[in-house]
Formats: structure tokens, C-alpha cells, sequence
DNA sequence: ACATAAAATGAACCGGCCTCACCTTAGGAG
DNA sequence: CTCCTAAGGTGAGGCCGGTTCATTTTATGT
């Protein structure tokens, strides 16, 4: 068996493994953002200066170097929570957070369609993601429900989907409309809804 | 040049091709309602009883197959909210319209999927499905924002959008999540924001 | 029945992702 | 410093799916 991808702190890489590892999610990252969403396993490895051959012996599949580029970017995402909650109140921290999404969603708009393929998989590496990600989310709905500000019922987790859609977007003036349905969502939440 | 694939009444199809045709789109829509999602053309001409080269004499592309599929459904769907408005007041109207979208979406779960790879093309025969709906949409805003039930300034492609994203859920009681989301974008447009 | 254009066929092609038998090199031991 | 060896790198080729097109079949008007 080919040791676990998952840098499970087994045996520390060997330097120039470490380096190349580096350069492939650059170059990932890099073909990304520029819009080429589906850049070619040979053209990322390309970019990196290796072969296709290296890119495998660190990531199973195009998918899995896929998914640990946006993994990177939703961990920056996840850190955002904390301070916006130490600089605003519950519900101007939560709507921040929510535009922040989008702006982050928009980055050179390739990372929409890169998060709506790992979207598609149920890999547990992308749990792990999604999981954080509501669990950056409770923090903002916590606060705002125990101020009295969100209605009580929601988790992270269903905020996450609600606003899932807003990602795979592309059309024209999608970031404008993606804005304003972080609002209505955003509305939603405050609304005490008399529904049983 | 092929004559164009869209019947534009230039020529009757001759009987047997009219046949496969129907054959294929009933082989293609099954495929997905069973779940095969991404059922391969071959898979497809072969339930459809022809071989892959017909597919392509009906359809440029595989994507495209899947599109007339996908606008069928649609066209159904459209027909809903004339007789919602009839049957009902406007916002408990709007409330069902949004559920049998879900329900909708729901239909074998293939749908979904198959819509998601949809939407993200930007093809004009794609345009029509999507106004088409929006449109649908609309006569249930107006009617609600008349009625003083909804707030003015969202209209039927903007909701279309924000709902977007409940299409392309696969994971575990994904269906439950659709509905209470639903209800949260229905909520939004209820509130009357007081922002700018 | 015949002519002919429309339609159907399916083997071959092409462009992606991925594999694996072989070569190269980092980095520790002597 | 040199040698050894396991970790790492290589890239031609396999595979698989969508698409094409020269050839064959067939519906339909005369």
C-alpha cells in the first residue's frame, strides 16, 4: 500500500518531495484563480516543473489536488469567524461573514466550479471541510441567537447549503445577485417565523 | 451544415427518426430517474435500441441530449404557478411552488446533477429553460408583491439563483434540508428589510 | 418497382486521466 | 568522502469516454 496521502506526521518528507508537493498545489492554485478551471493534469504538472507521474505520488487523483487546494483556502475562510465576532456585534459579524464568502467564492472566479466538483464527491477528505465550515458558521449563529437576533433552529451546517448555491455561479453579474441573496438569507434568519 | 438540431418546422422528421429520437430522450430521462447519472452515451443508445452514431444525428453533444431532457422537465414545471394562483392565495402559492421545486428536484435524484452540469453552460437553448422559469417565478412575485406580501425588487431570476443550489444536493437527507431552506428564502422575501 | 435523400450504423479516432516498470537522487552509515 | 538504498521522479502507454464519418440501410414520393 502506498502510505496514506494524508501526512498522517509519518515520516517527515524527503526535501525535495516537500518542494515539489509545494509547487504542484501553486501551480493548482495558480491555473485556478487565472479561470482555467479544468487545466490538465499535464499542464499543472507543467507549471510545477515535474512530471505527471509526481503529481500522483502525492495526491491519489486530480480530484484529491483539487480538494486540498480549497481546503487551504477554506481554512483562511474558517478563521474569519473569530475576528469578525471580536470587531462586531452577532449580526453585523454574521453579515460580514456572509459577503466574505462571496468575495472569496469570486477569487478569480475558477474556485466556484473547483468547490462545486468536490461538492459532487462525498470523499471524507471533504467532511472535513464542509464540517469546519458549518462549524465556523455556529460560531456567527450562536452568538446571534443568544442575543436574540437569529432565530433559533439553524446550524451551520444548513446555512452552509442555503448558501451552497451562491458558489457555483458564473453567469454574468453573479456577484451582484449572489450579494443580495446572502441578504434575503440573511432576512430569513432574523425573521421570527411564526411557521410551526 | 447539419440542418439545425432545433425542429424549426423547416421539414417533418421522417417517421423512423422522429421514433428514435422520442426513444432516446425516454432512455436518456429513465437512465437518470434510475440514478445513473452520468450514464454513458453508449448505456443510452443501447436502452434507446440505436446506436451511438443516431444519438449524434439528434444531438450535437451529449450535453445536449441531457438539456432537451432537463427543458422538458421545466416545461412541466412551468405550467404550476397559473394553477397555484388559482387555486390559492399569493404567498401561500409562492410557498407551494417553492416545495414542488424541491420535490421536483428530488425526482429520483438524478436530476439534480444533471441539472447542476446544466447550469453550468452558458448555451442559449439553456437560456430559454432558465427564463422560462424565472418568468414562472415571476407571476408568483407579482402577485405576492401586489398583495403587499413580498417585498418589491426581487424578481423571478435573482430567486431562481438563490435556489440554485438545492438542485445539486446528494448528501444524506439532503430532501429535509431543501424544504427548511426553502422556508428561510420564503421568510426573506416576506421581511420587509429595512436596508438601504 | 425505382430513385434518392434521409437516417442509421459502428469501427476508428482523439483527448483526458491515470499506471507502472524503470531511472535518479537525497541523505544517513561507515 | 563514498557507498547504499529506499524515497522519489519519470513519461510512454493503457484505458475509457465522447465524438466523427465513410458506408450501408430504409422511408417515402413518383
Amino acid at each position: 500500500m502506498p502510505p496514506s496521502r494524508q501526512p498522517s506526521q509519518a515520516r517527515p518528507l524527503r526535501a525535495d518531495a516537500r518542494r515539489n508537493r509545494e509547487a504542484l498545489l501553486t501551480a493548482a492554485r495558480e491555473a485556478f484563480l487565472a479561470g482555467d478551471t479544468d487545466a490538465h493534469v499535464e499542464e499543472i504538472a507543467r507549471r510545477a516543473g515535474v512530471a505527471v507521474g509526481t503529481l500522483y505520488r502525492h495526491f491519489d487523483t486530480r480530484e484529491a489536488l483539487v480538494a486540498e487546494v480549497y481546503r487551504q483556502e477554506v481554512a483562511d475562510l474558517c478563521a474569519a469567524p473569530a475576528r469578525l465576532l471580536a470587531e462586531h456585534g452577532p449580526d453585523e459579524a454574521l453579515r460580514r461573514f456572509l459577503l466574505l464568502l462571496v468575495e472569496h467564492a469570486a477569487v478569480g472566479r475558477g474556485m466556484g466550479e473547483a468547490l462545486e466538483s468536490i461538492m459532487a464527491t462525498d470523499s471524507p477528505v471533504f467532511d472535513d471541510a464542509r464540517s469546519d465550515m458549518a462549524h465556523a458558521l455556529d460560531t456567527l449563529l450562536t452568538a446571534g441567537t443568544a442575543a436574540g437576533l437569529v432565530r433559533p433552529g439553524v446550524d451551520g451546517r444548513l446555512l452552509l447549503r442555503a448558501l451552497g448555491g451562491i458558489c457555483g455561479m458564473r453567469a454574468h453579474g453573479w456577484q451582484q445577485d449572489a450579494i443580495r441573496i446572502t441578504e434575503l438569507v440573511h432576512d430569513g434568519l432574523r425573521h421570527t417565523a411564526s411557521r410551526t
